[in-house]
DNA sequence: TAACTTACTTACTTTATAGTAGCTACTTTA
DNA sequence: TAAAGTAGCTACTATAAAGTAAGTAAGTTA
């Protein structure tokens, strides 16, 4: 049936790429934060280890999602916010967190 | 300001709880085919192994988002499916992959 | 002059996750 | 009589991921 199991290997590419730890909550604050910094974001995303925090936006910038502004200041600033790519990812991510809430905020 | 980080910590529960490897997929694979029997949905989800996906199954019972039903026949059959929960939390994934494909599907 | 700042990197340890293989039950089929 | 089938569970091993702590640059501030 053609119907069925429409292309989902995009689906289980796109999902590996995303469901680690932290990914998809670091997209959340970058799009409800805008840009942020480095420190600012580790702040935001509580309990995230720096080693961690680079990783993942390493990541996400190679997926295009994130982008990475680097000012060689001393001390140096980098900026990190939301590609076009990211934003239409987080914005999935809406109905995400619409369930969230009605599921365990208290009614 | 009372707009920003709308109880972002709901959405960081529910992300902590479908985030890790086969989970949301699984979710996928039973929003498309229906129920499925303990089998049957091991071979959808290629490459998994029982005991992950046992894991995985229980993890989402108790979520409430898949139900069991067993049948205590020889030999046993055992039907996954989504609750209604389930399918809420499957259509948030619609969009998700409606953008797995316009990204990796090739145009 | 010592301490502080930012945004990491590196090495190391710990923990979590996943995979493998074997075992169970009982009946049906070859 | 032996093998196949289902849906697991269990113990064990392997691998991956995450956490910790220390170090780096070079200028600014106390």
């Amino acid at each position: 049936m053609s119907t069925k199991k429409p292309k989902s290997s995009s689906l289980e590419k796109l999902l590996n790429q995303i469901s680690g730890r932290w990914t998809m909550y670091i997209l959340w604050i970058l799009d409800n934060n805008g840009s942020l910094r480095f420190g600012e974001l580790g702040r935001e995303v509580a309990g995230i280890s720096t080693k961690v925090l680079t990783e993942r936006l390493r990541k996400l910038e190679a997926m295009g999602v994130v982008y990475r502004d680097y000012k060689a200041t001393i001390p140096p600033e980098v900026t990190y916010g939301l590609t076009e790519r990211g934003q239409e990812l987080s914005r999935t991510l809406d109905p995400l967190c619409e369930l969230a809430s009605r599921w365990y905020d208290s009614p």
